[in-house]
RNA sequence: GCCCCUGUAGCCAAGGCCGGCAAGGCAUCGGACUUUUAAUCCGCAGACCGUGGGUUCGAAUCCCACCGGGGGCACCA
């Protein structure tokens, strides 16, 4: 008799379900192979029909194999019958097809590995509830379609990035999570204390000023892929902590990082999905290089159909152009703002949502880009670029500013808008200034979103499907439905 | 923080406007069945209708508050 108590410590499983199927697809209806292989998984679905039963194991190798019981050959014919759905069982025994032409092994040896002691989601509906599945999600890889999945091209893909960049010569570091001073974006930081130093630590909202001092101490290439936390907003598209790749090259600008987007989301898709083709909702989009390439007043002109100054001070005539054509649009604009300020408002509120084939938008105005180098033709404007995609924003990119003293008055900006009450805005760091006094070569900067990259290479509609356990309010059993 | 939608058995879900014993299906449990594919057939059982209050002879249903989830706004790359 098997004891349902009666766990082994170790199983050895012969084969997976996908190799069975693949190395078996010629045998006929009703054939036995002559074959014996053993399999464990997690039985699925189970069909008991008098001295016969089926059963349905998922093996998680992407495919599944029936079990063929026959109460004559299997022992404790009655024990197998009583398995539940989404019990773990091992099972050994000849190969064969059923007269139905079901690849099956026939149970000649089995035992119990784990048993679900909470009924299994309903195999027909499955978890209807996106709560649970988030919440629950070591049962929602099971039972719904598509996740196990999303999670297998995400790690090909950030895989893919990995390879792509050794093979350029950069080099994988870690930095801090723990900041004195939150710094490398614009973001609200989450707050920590350290008991023994008895200080406050920031979580970092972006690697950005760690890396860069790399460059100085020259780690010409280097990159970072890891997670970062703002605390802000939860969305579709946002989430407290995600995942970021950002990475600096020196002796190359913006125009080399939108080559690099370019290589490394291509080679993700393909390496992933097999295909620069990617769904995203009803419409498709293709990830092959060249994306097209535009600025952000090209972009504004275009969506507008009036022709925006980029250039002028917050009293010209120019900056009241295009606050009138932002009040046109609906877009809310303050006192204080350059043209180029404008312009990106009116980008970011009505223009990126559009955009759906993968683009370039470059040039923004210096205000808003604190880290990054002025341009090098046009007034008022930096070197950056974001990229594009699906309406949502993929990547994040500048020529970087090297020039201490220009840093030091950008920080202080930065601090004036902070005091103002823009609880976004950089604060100082004196560190890091003394890093560019050493002396930053030209450089390019990049950061590439991986959980957006990764939802339009599974097209995903929210971040939660690509992330594994995204953050939710903690519930008083935290979890527990 | 604000607005809209939503919560009924382990799972899927009807009912809600117009108050009157809380449908049905899957799973569980018992029975039949040696080639099933959501097996089928028969039977049993399972629900403080998210929580708390109110209106009413009577509330899943109407009202208020709270809690969870989704979407949008705000915030935000």
């Amino acid at each position: 008799m098997t004891d349902r108590r009666d766990i082994p410590y170790r199983f050895e499983p012969t084969v997976t379900a996908a190799k069975l199927h693949a190395d078996h697809n010629d045998l006929a209806a009703g054939e036995s192979s002559g074959v014996g292989a053993t399999v464990a998984g997690r039985l699925m679905l189970r069909r008991v029909q008098g001295k016969l039963c089926f059963g349905t194991l998922d093996d998680a190798s992407g495919s599944r194999i029936q079990l063929f019981a026959p109460a004559a050959v299997t022992p404790d014919y009655e024990e197998f019958c009583a398995l539940s759905v989404g019990d773990w069982v091992g099972a050994s025994g000849e190969v064969m097809r059923t007269r139905r032409g079901e690849l099956s092994v026939q149970v000649e040896d089995w035992r119990l590995l784990a048993e679900s002691r909470r009924p299994f989601p309903d195999k027909w509906h499955g978890i209807a509830d996106t709560d649970t599945r988030y919440r629950q999600r070591y049962v929602d890889l099971w039972v719904t379609p598509g996740t196990r999945r999303a999670f297998e091209i995400r790690s090909a893909a950030v895989a893919a990035i990995r390879a792509e960049l050794a093979a350029r010569g950069f080099t994988e570091v870690e930095t801090p999570m723990l900041h004195p001073i939150p710094g490398g974006a614009a973001a609200r930081p989450f707050v920590t204390h350290h008991n023994a130093l008895d200080c406050d630590f920031y979580l970092r909202v972006a690697p950005e000023l760690y890396l860069k001092r790399l460059i100085v101490g020259g780690l010409t290439r280097v990159f970072e892929l890891g997670r970062i936390f703002r605390n802000e907003g939860l969305s579709p598209r946002h989430s407290p902590e995600f995942t970021m790749l950002e990475l600096y090259e020196a002796y190359a600008d913006y125009s080399d990082m939108m080559v690099l987007t370019e290589d490394l989301s291509a080679a993700a898709a393909t390496a992933a999905t097999g295909s620069t083709e990617v769904q995203v909702g009803e419409r498709s989009l293709d990830l092959t290089p060249p994306w097209r390439r535009a600025t952000m007043v090209e972009l504004v002109s275009e969506f507008t159909g009036r022709e925006l100054p980029a250039v002028g001070g917050a009293d010209s005539a120019a900056a009241a152009a295009s606050r009138r054509e932002a009040e046109r649009m609906g877009v809310a604009t303050e006192a204080g703002w350059s043209a180029a300020r404008i312009l990106a408002e009116i980008y970011e509120r009505r223009v990126e949502s559009q955009l759906w084939d993968p683009t370039f938008v470059c040039d923004f105005p210096v205000e808003v880009s604190p880290l990054a180098r002025r341009h090098r033709s046009s007034d008022g404007l930096a070197e950056r670029f974001e990229a594009v995609a699906a309406g949502r924003e993929l990547a994040n990119a500048f020529t970087e500013l090297a020039d201490p003293d220009e840093q030091r008055d950008r920080f202080a900006a930065q601090e004036h808008r902070r005091r103002s009450g823009d609880s976004d805005a950089m604060t100082t760091d004196e560190d890091y200034l003394r890093a560019l006094s050493y002396g930053l070569p030209p450089t390019g900067g990049l950061g590439l979103g991986i959980d957006r990259l990764i939802m339009l290479l599974c097209g995903a509609e929210t971040i939660r499907d690509v992330v594994l356990f995204p953050t939710l309010r903690p519930t008083a059993d935290s979890g527990e439905s």
